[in-house]
DNA sequence: CGTCTTTGACCCGCGC
DNA sequence: GCGCGGGTCAAAGACG
């Protein structure tokens, strides 16, 4: 465990660098969380009428996630509007080998935790940008372990350059 | 040198 | 009241 991934530290370039890195991952799944009903009782059903059918982002997109916009919640749909605290809880079930999807944020680990629902560990990461409240949470499938399950929790409050 | 990673332990909340 | 689970923080170490 010396190296991890070829993640851009400082600056990066969101159109070349991010090619090579993400080719294009496939977005399987996504989550809305608005109180907790999420993939919990009924499973696929329960999203099924607003998750994104086989969607395969390229990696340009990939760089808009959160450098063109601010957050999810201008870029992709509604993920406010009536959130009752300001914990804005956005999943992602997303195909890749890595669990360190690059979204344009510099992400820092400060915890792993086994679960017990699954055979794969939990890791906990957040944002290493001081003031940004954001923590994210990636899981892999405990079905599918070729499926990352990322859980967004927070609203960027800086741009991810510039 | 600075930053990030890793593991363990601790704490809190909830359930029974 | 106790137990379990989940989540977080901290310190040390390693690497770039």
């Amino acid at each position: 465990m010396a190296e991890r991934n070829p993640r851009p530290s400082s600056d990066y370039s969101p159109d070349s660098d991010l090619t090579s890195q993400w080719p294009n991952f496939e977005l399987s799944e996504y989550l809305e969380f608005d109180d907790n009903h999420w993939l919990d009782d009924d499973r696929e059903e329960s999203f099924a009428s607003k998750h994104v059918p086989n969607q395969v982002f390229q990696a340009n997109e990939v760089g808009d996630f959160g450098g063109g916009g601010s957050n999810f919640e201008g870029s992709s749909r509604t993920i406010d509007k009536n959130i009752k605290g300001a914990r804005e809880r956005v999943a992602f079930k997303t195909k890749s080998e890595v669990e360190i999807l690059n979204d344009g944020f510099k992400w820092r680990k400060y915890g792993k935790k086994m679960v017990k629902n699954s055979p794969n560990p939990r890791n906990y990461y957040r944002c290493s940008v001081e003031g940004c409240p954001v923590k994210k949470r990636v899981e892999r499938d405990n079905d599918d372990s070729r499926y990352v399950i990322t859980t967004y929790e927070g609203m960027h409050t800086h741009p991810s350059s510039c």
